[in-house]
DNA sequence: AGGGTGACCCGCT
DNA sequence: CAGCGGGCCACCC
């Protein structure tokens, strides 16, 4: 498994929606990636890479929680509501790649 | 080279 | 519904 897909399925991601580690683990192939997704995002973390669109498959915002309120607020501004990290509407917003 | 960690997911208790 | 354990992969000592 390339990093290199993860940015490029992240980059694919429309504005206004959001997909999450596992759909990304899984469009590479196999749902065990979820844990080397979040770990490639977080290494890169570049701004080419919205990886603030990529949350947890509860809704939740994930990585950024703590400090990256920013990130939320893009989010927001993309028209993705969230309550206290918490994303409303989040089977309306999901974007899948399969 | 090998073990530990992480922005995780799934299934069973 | 909440908690725990196992498994997946890439990265960093």
């Amino acid at each position: 498994m390339e990093s290199k897909q993860v940015y490029e399925l992240t980059k694919k991601i429309p504005k206004g929606r959001v997909t999450t580690y596992g759909e990304i683990a899984r469009a590479l192939g196999n749902l065990g990636y979820s844990r080397a997704v979040g770990n490639a995002l977080k290494k890169n973390d570049n701004k080419a890479v919205p990886c603030h669109r990529v949350v947890r498959s509860d809704g939740t915002v994930g990585g950024f929680r703590n400090g990256a309120k920013k990130k939320i607020e893009i989010l927001r501004k993309e028209g993705i509501q969230i309550k206290s990290g918490k994303i409303l509407n989040f089977n309306r917003v999901l974007h899948k790649f399969h």
